[in-house]
Order: structure tokens, then C-alpha cells, then sequence
DNA sequence: CCGAGTGTGTAGTGTATACTAAACACTCAC
DNA sequence: GTGAGTGTTTAGTATACACTACACACTCGG
């Protein structure tokens, strides 16, 4: 499940098929951190950068951000914020669909969403 | 919002009115950790436990193990764990019922429990 | 008075997190 | 063949996390 590093890398080559700027010395010039940093991520040879870093090669590769910090083990600090405001509520909701399919969730998010509530 | 050592220390007096058993020193004695870290914890002067502590600290207190992580700035890491699995669908739900009154919640929840999905 | 128990103050520790800085070896264009 | 760019290696760092170990000062029953 957890490779990030490997993850990375394949997006960031794909990108770079197309377009120069996405050597890792760019990307990394751009998410402000040294390419050698980078580098070992994208290898694993470097634990998962913080969140901050996460969001900004998120944003630099076009990447859903919620799912790189996943692989990077972490969780949007602004979900944990939420999640802390009414902890035993969602964490009750949270273990009832853990087995729950995704069409099934993807539904009450819906109804959720539509406001019949 | 996140006064976690005035809560436990609140907690553990009232406990120990009616018990010797809870003073720092037995409660600590038996979550396994020095007399003077949970003395530092319960007056602030020390960042919250690790979960692990926080679980046993729960335990012995009779409190709910997901609200006093939360006040510790944590999140079980089995919710996380969840959460990670499928990142960008639980990131959807949350953020959707971030404004949500408590019922509005529990009334999804109890639905998802009854199985009428 | 003394022994058992109470809470607390001070100092220090091991480990993880999240990186930086500088140099090395290679390719490729001109 | 050299200058610009590429990825990588090695070594080191600052900060936070999560505590321990030990000693101190106090109370209170017998």
C-alpha cells in the first residue's frame, strides 16, 4: 500500500515526458526542498515528507492531496480537526463504514451533500 | 478546547474522593509511566501522552478512550488507518459533515448501523 | 518521631522527524 | 571539450516527542 516514493516517482517521469520542467532538481526548486531530498523520497530511501511538503508536490504534480498524504501515512490536518471537534460521533460513523463498500458511502455522501437532512 | 491535563486531573480527584486508589501515584503505577510525568501532564507542563499512555490512562480512569485522544490532539490510530484506506471518499464525507449538527450525524449513523444500505 | 504515602521540581535521555549542504558522476548540446 | 543540466551519495543538523530517574518537601496515622 505504502508506496508513496515509487508512486511519485512514475508521475513525476510521466509529467516529465511532455515537459522539461519536471526533472526533480525543478520540482524540487519549486516545493522548496534540495533535489537530493527528493530524490531519496521518490526511492524510499526517506521517510514521507511532512504535510506541507506533500501539499505543495501535490499541487506541483496535479495529485489529489488526500491521497498522497495516505501514502505518506497521514491525514489532512484540517479532517483531524474536524474529526477532533466531535470525536466519539465520528469516530463511531468512521468503524460503521469501515466495511461499508464505496458505492455505499459514496451514496450517503451524496444525500449528505444534497441537503436531505 | 484542549485542556487536557485540567480534565484529567478534574477526573482523577473525583475518582479519588471515593477511592485512595487514584492518586498520581498508584494511577501512574499502574498505566506504567513516573509519578512526575503524569503530575506534569494533568497540570500542563508536559505535551499529551502518547496514544498508547493516553488508551491506559482511559482505561484506568473509566473515560472514553477517543475523547481523551482528541484532546490530546490525536486520533485513533484505527480511525486513521481506515481513513487512509480509502482517503479521498472519507476526506468528502467529513468535509461534508463539518457544519452538521451532532443529530444530523447520529441519524446517519444509526441508519448505516441498521443496515439499510 | 517515624514510616508510609502524597504531589512536585530538576535534569537528562533515546528516538524519530524532516529536512539541509556540498560534492560526485553522468549526459547531451553546442 | 566545456557548460548546463541531470540524478545521486554522504554526512550532518535542529527540533520535537515521550518519556525516566532521582531527589525534595509535605502530611498524617500509630
Amino acid at each position: 500500500m505504502g508506496d508513496l516514493g515509487g508512486y511519485l516517482r512514475k508521475k513525476r517521469e510521466a509529467l516529465r515526458a511532455g515537459d522539461a520542467r519536471f526533472s526533480i532538481r525543478q520540482v524540487a526548486a519549486r516545493i522548496d526542498v534540495q533535489p537530493s531530498y527528493l530524490s531519496k523520497v521518490e526511492r524510499g530511501q526517506e521517510a514521507p515528507p511532512s504535510e506541507k511538503t506533500l501539499r505543495r508536490l501535490a499541487q506541483d504534480l496535479g495529485e489529489d492531496v488526500d491521497m498522497l498524504l495516505a501514502m505518506g501515512g497521514k491525514i489532512s490536518s484540517d479532517l483531524a480537526r474536524i474529526i477532533r471537534k466531535r470525536p466519539t460521533l465520528f469516530a463511531e460513523l468512521i468503524r460503521d463504514l469501515k466495511d461499508m463498500p464505496d458505492h455505499a458511502v459514496l451514496r450517503i455522501v451524496r444525500e449528505v451533500r444534497d441537503g436531505n437532512w
